[in-house]
DNA sequence: GTGAAAGCGCTAACAA
DNA sequence: TTGTTAGCGCTTTCAC
């Protein structure tokens, strides 16, 4: 048996709300008794069951981060802005990972309402094109922001990176540097940051009087060897690209490794810039240009605006935030 | 104001007993009942508030699992393992961050006892030598495994990969390959791993009759530049050495960054291999040899285990099960 | 097969 | 300043 408030109070001939005051610091309560009681619960080594005051009180102190996947830096350095300032207000970070897939995160999502979080962060999968889970969570008390893969369907504060002029940058470049057909690699087309990317880089293509060929777009999924497949018939086939924009950083290493399979020189045979925040991009073979987001603040940011709402300093309901993205201009695209 | 069991029981006319048994699925119920019950609650979308069941049963359902750090392939991945169990028994997984800092591990451990979890996997922070929050939360009711990095002055049960023969390998290589004056590049001594580590390589130069040199051991930190610092002066040193083996895959990028700069042709003046879960190994300039731990498989040993206390079919105290790492030969060490 | 009631550990009116 | 008491929403005897 754990030891309670209740043991407390007995022990110390105190009443429980004498000393439930007394642990939460009340000015009600003397400073001779906070003492006493203070005291007696550290030499006691009383935790409080969170438990208990989560039901009183209805809040947990929890906020859930639902992201499509963590082994990725992009997610992985997200959560590190999140945690750092979940840490620092005293809240627990729970993390769901939906895998890409939106049967799993609607049943996550549906899990929420059970009170188990006070809020919410989420980066949504691409796993299809429902939203009726996002639409009910954002009706629902619990506040919900998104971060980075938003969707454009529903109502709810939002962090996110200029995905448009980065891509048309990346585009950009890659068009200076004397290509001429541009492959665009994507994830699943329902995301809104994909489409994003995917209209920077037809924009840039159209002003550089460039024609957008539809062969040269491309989605993958989260099947690794599917992409390698699919990256392996593109570079193959006779309309092979001498420029590759890749949506995510996954795509890109598996570029990498089709390319070097298939002895294709890069740069020399095929150039690429990546939507990507590995740290290792320029050690790769070559250094991997990149349009890197900023994956920390990101998360810093949206965690920031969740407590701004649960704190009552709501944030307006539509609000969204924009972090530019850098571009790092590397061997991969000279 | 969420909908509650209470306001099930009324509106069907029944005791709130019958409707959380009916919810149950309780034996005691007629099938009847039951579906009456469930259709409603269906209706109603009822989802049940953890925490009244949570502080009535003494169980949560939620699970810590205690990192130093999350933007690192080896602890994203054996995230990724635990995680596919978790959610596979229905139980949900906090996350900590210690950032490699003692005291935020001991705080968050302390909170431990709070009942927010009902158990916990960690792989302990390189900040320090204490080891008294770690006893007292083996010596709690709630259960720990440990997962990689281990205390070996704590008893419980842990899943750990082969460091000593691996790196004992990872050393003889380099010297099959007519290295002669090899590095070690730790994290800080006091981790159970890197202890290891630095055995195998220990043995490994006694075995082949080559001299141990302390100036040629080196411990880093969290601390990127000051790693980097050191990393340069080693290697600008007259005792530059031929061979490095990495305990850590932030130290082996960080030599690859060195080299470059110091203009250091790999493998050709130094041949690395390196502790490393990086899928881009393959892929860096050049393709960096690694000892490759079985990240998600011991992400999922460790939470298997941790089910198996949870659920009374207690793994003995000490049980410790070892998966062994995978060596890969590659460019940086030929 | 169903219901009444006690209580998990804590908080917050309200009373003293 | 301290104490009494009534729940938070659920589970679980135990009685009907």
């Amino acid at each position: 048996m754990a030891i309670t408030i209740r043991k407390i109070a007995s022990d110390l001939n105190l009443a429980v709300s004498t000393v439930s005051k007394a642990l939460g610091d009340s000015h009600e309560i003397s400073a001779h008794t906070k003492k006493r009681v203070l005291d007696y619960a550290k030499s006691l080594n009383y935790v409080p069951n969170t438990y208990a005051s989560s039901l009183k009180r209805h809040t947990t102190r929890n906020i859930a981060v639902v992201v499509p996947e963590v082994a990725d830096s992009y997610f992985a350095t997200a959560i590190n802005g999140i945690e750092s300032v979940a840490q620092q207000k005293g809240y627990h970070v729970i993390i769901y990972i939906t895998h890409e897939d939106q049967g799993k995160e609607e049943s996550i999502l549906k899990e929420f309402r059970s009170g188990r979080v006070d809020g919410v962060l989420i980066s949504v999968s691409s796993g299809g094109d429902a939203t009726k889970h996002l639409h009910d969570l954002a009706q629902s008390k619990i506040p919900m922001i998104f971060f980075d893969r938003v969707s454009s369907q529903v109502e709810a504060p939002r962090v996110v990176t200029n995905d448009f002029e980065s891509a048309y940058q990346a585009t950009e470049i890659l068009i200076r540097r004397n290509c001429r057909t541009i492959a665009f690699l994507g994830l699943a087309p329902n995301l809104s940051i994909v489409q994003e990317r995917l209209a920077g880089y037809h924009e840039a293509l159209i002003d550089q009087k460039l024609k957008v060929k539809d062969n040269l777009i491309l989605f993958g999924s989260s099947d690794d060897s599917a992409n390698i497949a699919m990256i392996h018939k593109l570079l193959v086939s006779r309309s092979r690209p001498d420029g590759i924009v890749a949506a995510t950083e996954k795509l890109a290493t598996q570029v990498y490794t089709v390319c070097h399979s298939l002895r294709l020189k890069i740069p020399g045979d095929v150039k690429i810039v990546a939507f990507s925040s590995m740290s290792t991009a320029p050690l790769l073979n070559p250094p991997l240009a990149t349009i890197t987001q900023p994956a920390f603040e990101m998360g810093k940011t949206a965690a920031s605006m969740l407590f701004k709402k649960l704190t009552g300093k709501s944030t307006a309901e539509a609000e969204q935030i924009m972090i530019p993205s850098k571009l790092f201009d590397r061997k991969s695209a000279e």
